[in-house]
DNA sequence: CCCCTTTATAGTCGCAATGACTATAAGCCT
DNA sequence: AGGCTTATAGTCATTGCGACTATAAAGGGG
């Protein structure tokens, strides 16, 4: 960076990628939107946009993920930033940086389509298919990411809504881990982390459904987790 | 993304930053460059550059790693990709877009000024004073996701020679934490996890200075730690 | 040459965290 | 009413780990 002026370099196109992730039911879903044109017509792909000048790529991704949800307000959403992908050819036409990022909702709304006029929906995280460019491999660092950081932080809480029960919560490691854990044992482990989870006064009960209620929780002021919640090691693990 | 033409976007400069570690003494140190130009000129600043058109950003890290530190063959050294700073006004004079790495030494060559002939040099982490642009930013999540980094995976031996004593292995957490750990629990601790290490097979022995000859290990074939190496828990945190 | 310092390595003890499990409570459904 | 479902309370044994003591093997200074 010593010296360098105006014509010293080239440019690059510089975009966001979007790994919007939410919990639907049981399962992990990701937000795809249809390619429209070439190349990768037909394709899903995760939805994305250009830097523009004023902005950093931060402003530019929760921008775009405004756009493509069709949410009012996602000031409030975890953002975060996943990592650049810039192989010279990853996208056949022109050269594109792309910064990824990993968006985590707790309702997913029905998107609307984008500006663009292309379709777009939530799709099972499984059986999102071959995507366009190299979004496969952005979709499981997203995946990675998520899943290593709900050892070590609070990240699962915003997966869920403002208030939760701790079955809510679980689920949300059971689904991202593909692992069930023991529900005593998880509820112990969450109660006795500080500023993790911190009960709503009111006696609130929520019932969704089947079977007792549930107390109702907040996500409190901690945001790592000493000790770790581990998930379970894996049974074929190189000894 | 969805149906751009070449002219819709704003071209930007990519550069790489790096963040260069190393373990001299007990002390870190992070490799840096004097700027020879404004803006910052006189100020210390991560080494870096720019990304050419046909190169990704991982090369180009790994080629202004080897032009920076002289050294002949960097393949073998590990290097991280951090985080993309694109903050619009992290560069008075133009947009540049920095796609940040952090890099780990085990010994330190004496660096040589590079192709703009600026003078580099190592410098005790903590009085790696104010630097320019944000780099005091990307110095400080290159310590942050280091430190982390060793909890749980096996990335401190990436700042150990081929062969090492487990009490350099131990200098390594201690330096990069700053604080101490109890050498007993921490030998028990590394030899407890598969893969982690592996002893020399010949009773090769060190003898670096006073006491004990320590047994020499290698590398192991596993890249995380499960159970993870937590650091000691912070005195003052919130509870 | 002996002792002292230094570092490596072995092992002990007790507490805390955790995995596996049983039991009870409180709602809904038929 | 009885059974199903989910939430919550608690037990028990094992493991992990922090704190600590002890022994071994080198060098250095009188």
């Amino acid at each position: 960076m010593q010296g360098y002026n105006k014509y010293a370099y080239e440019p690059f196109a510089v975009t966001v990628d979007l790994a919007v992730l939410t919990l639907r039911g049981a399962a992990l879903h990701v937000l795809l939107v249809e390619r429209g044109q070439e190349p990768y017509a037909g394709h899903w792909a995760l939805p994305g946009g250009f830097v523009e000048p004023d902005e950093s790529a931060e402003t530019a991704a929760r921008r775009e993920l405004a756009e493509e949800t069709g949410l009012v307000d996602v000031s409030g959403l975890h953002l975060e930033q996943l990592r650049t992908y810039s192989e010279p050819d990853r996208d056949p036409r022109m050269r594109v940086v792309s910064v990824a990022f990993a968006a985590l909702l707790p309702d997913p709304p029905e998107p609307h389509a984008g500006s663009d006029a292309a379709q777009a929906r939530w799709l099972p995280y499984d059986s999102a298919g071959p995507l366009a460019f190299d979004h496969d491999r952005i979709l499981a660092d997203a995946h990675d990411r998520v899943g290593a950081k709900l050892e070590y932080t609070c990240l699962a809480t915003a997966f869920c809504p403002p208030e939760f029960t701790l079955g809510e919560l679980q689920q949300v490691y059971e689904t991202v881990w593909g692992t069930a854990l023991d529900r005593p044992n998880f509820r112990r482990k969450v109660l006795a982390t500080p500023g993790f989870v911190e009960p709503v006064p009111g006696a609130a009960r929520l019932t969704g459904g089947r079977g007792k209620p549930a107390a109702l929780y907040r996500a409190g002021t901690a945001t790592t987790l000493h000790p770790p919640l581990l998930r379970p090691p894996r049974e074929g693990r190189p000894v």
